[in-house]
DNA sequence: ACAAAAGTGTTTAATATACACCCATGT
DNA sequence: ACATGGGTGTATATTAAACACTTTTGT
């Protein structure tokens, strides 16, 4: 191997990245559509990812893949698995694809996953054309997507549950400012279960790095709720479960 | 590549394993002493770990070396992060001793690291000849090891704590047969907190994966404490803090 | 007899849960 | 006027925390 090597796109490590959004229609995922090469059947997605280049790391890579696809940077960023199984590659068509898009189309492709999480004013992908084919698809009606990309968006939601059970990461899915109404949604859709409203409020509010703000809703069709923002700095890390309700 | 690729190292994916083992001395992580190419300074250890095979999937990879070193299969193993900085490799001896082991020794190598308990019992390195040299070593003076495996190593340390927070783990250190003293004493060590005799004795046997079993320790200097078993199929799966203390 | 760890309950504080009505706005 | 989500408090149950003495064995 040689020092241009270290230009090049290594052959078998990956990452794929699971972007998460949230809106009122609930938990979004983003999503790749692929131009499927044998057009057979309907639409064919994946998760947006990329070979990792020889002189970048791998949160680099991530970054790089992100901002490729979004155009934004200081996307919240998480890596939580790596996917080495040989036969990762088991469709035709996903294998087809490779040819048309890799040097090495056989090459043994180890991924690694990442999730992050972007506010959805951020990012309306009809709006932005530079960038391939994205889609934010909801969550439960993800169809069969490419190689083990259903697995890997599997256990990134899972690594988000984990995550907003004991870190304040909710708030990189909602807008600067947001109601206690948003936040409470988000944690409910993402955990799957209904939380009470007092008691909600309650420990939300009792915890330091919540700021509120003298500003109100507009233009809702009800009694307009207060919003909040999130205080970064009045954060303290330290695990232990902060969202543990139910 | 070739068919006869799958019968071979993958040179840019690798496997590292942190072997967490447990006594009445602390905690101790399996490490491998290699043989120093230029022998200037004292012992160079290193974590057990190897290229992946391409015809082998991660988990698969680690059991492979797990296997190799402690002879021991079933092992508790626990994927817990990649680690792919293109300079991991940056010392000279570092180096050295990938020219003298690996056919394309400049190559870049992502890095898998996962964790593994093993029980005192099983395994104690100077019996095993087979293998590469294996040694203990207490937590607490672990050295500065090869490339970025002090990095490994933390990570690591920091996926068991978590792990053994909310899944009844700890066992897999332990003797078949162990005393409630013997098990708060891990959790004592792997957490860095004393924890309260009563309260944990009532905590954990609250908990049905524990069978408490009609013997007692014997040859003991003063009381002798009651045995008891981990009952894996009593415990049903369910993420909530199970051993969170202080 | 002494040392060493085992074993055992109660009180208090903190946290979690359950629960229902009025409020402000847009249509 | 009605529909919609916002906002609020209290009582009860559960869980966590603090705390000290007696027991059994080996030396």
């Amino acid at each position: 191997m040689s020092e241009n090597q270290s230009l090049s796109l290594n052959p078998n490590v990956s990452v794929d990245c699971v972007v998460f959004g949230f809106d009122l229609s609930g938990l979004k995922v983003l999503l790749i559509e692929r131009e499927n090469p044998d057009n057979t059947d309907g639409k064919n997605y994946q998760l947006p990812g990329d070979l990792i280049r020889n002189d970048e790391n791998l949160d680099e890579a991530a970054k790089r893949i992100l901002k490729e696809l979004t155009a934004l940077d200081n996307l919240f960023l998480s890596q939580f698995a790596a996917f080495g199984d040989p036969s990762r590659v088991k469709r035709e068509n996903d294998l087809e694809w490779l040819r048309s898009v890799r040097k090495d189309p056989e090459a043994r492709v180890v991924t690694v996953g990442y999730f992050s999480l972007i506010k959805p004013e951020n990012f309306k992908p009809a709006a932005n054309s530079f960038a391939r084919k994205a889609e934010w698809m909801s969550i439960d009606i993800v169809p069969e997507l490419a190689f083990d990309h259903n697995l890997i968006l599997q256990n990134g939601m899972e690594a988000l549950k984990l995550k907003m059970r004991t870190e304040p990461v909710g708030f990189e899915l909602l807008p600067e400012k947001f109601t206690l109404g948003q936040l409470q949604n988000l944690y409910e859709t993402v955990m799957g279960f209904e939380i009470d409203k007092r008691n909600f409020r309650r420990k939300i509010t009792g915890m330091d790095f919540l700021k509120a703000l003298d500003e109100k809703q507009q233009g809702v069709a009800h009694k307009p709720a207060r919003l909040y923002e999130f205080n970064q700095s009045a954060y303290n890390h330290s695990f232990s479960p902060m969202f543990d309700f139910q």
